[in-house]
DNA sequence: TCGTCACATCGGGAAAAGCCGAAATGAAGT
DNA sequence: ACTTCATTTCGGCTTTTCCCGATGTGACGA
């Protein structure tokens, strides 16, 4: 019932662990509308060395952000919602035992900034 | 209109850089309930140094997840239930781009996992 | 089989994050 | 004014992250 002290499993803290970095983020970014895209795309749209892509590639995916698929010599990367959408849910519920009532799930348009 | 490739604006970078660490999501967990803690309560709660704890609240801070005021000689530090479900929503906006027809915005128990 | 192309993995160097103890700041109380 | 106590800020060290070039792996075509 009472969401007490669970200390956020694995899944959503590579998920929270992929999307926190800028260049990540910006790769993210490429995969919009469900867009598909090689490591070799990918790599040159961020101008990132393709090693470099490849890992953060695989940090997205273990995050559950991405999914890839071999076509050929090629990999196939693209976006996965329902995984997004799920960790996005986990981590609802794990930051909802610090925001108790305050119709977590509503946008507040402008808080005023604390600094 | 079209959620074009907005480079996700920085509170949620704060947000998600201060989510993306086993300890803060530790120390996060001990304001459940709205409950509110001192520095050193956090720190002897965690078994970290003072100073050590005083920087992540910074970060959390920072990333809005907690205020903090001043009690005498105290400093005490509770969740921010507001901010953290703006933030929540900025997020979902951002991965909109990449989740297009998901229900992403709904928050549904629980999920199936996807491993 | 051999070569090639795309990607993954392997060392390694630079930058950032995490942690600590020590010193500085701020707010009481004497 | 001085002392005390909680917190913050300051060097410094250790660990992790980020990025690269070089090497390994798997798939295709000649």
């Amino acid at each position: 019932m009472t969401t007490h002290t669970a200390p956020l499993d694995v899944p959503v803290q590579d998920f929270l662990k992929a999307l926190a970095s800028e260049t990540r983020q910006q790769i993210l970014l490429l995969f919009a509308d469900g867009r598909e895209l090689t490591v070799g795309e990918v790599a040159s749209c961020c101008g990132l060395g393709q090693s470099t892509t490849s890992e953060q590639l695989a940090v997205l995916r273990r995050g559950g952000l991405v999914t890839s698929t071999r076509d050929g010599k090629l990999v196939r990367y693209r976006a996965d919602p329902a995984t997004i959408g799920a960790r996005l849910a986990d981590l609802q519920g794990y930051l909802a035992c610090c925001c108790p009532p305050t119709s977590g799930t509503d946008s507040q348009p402008d808080p005023p900034p604390s600094r």
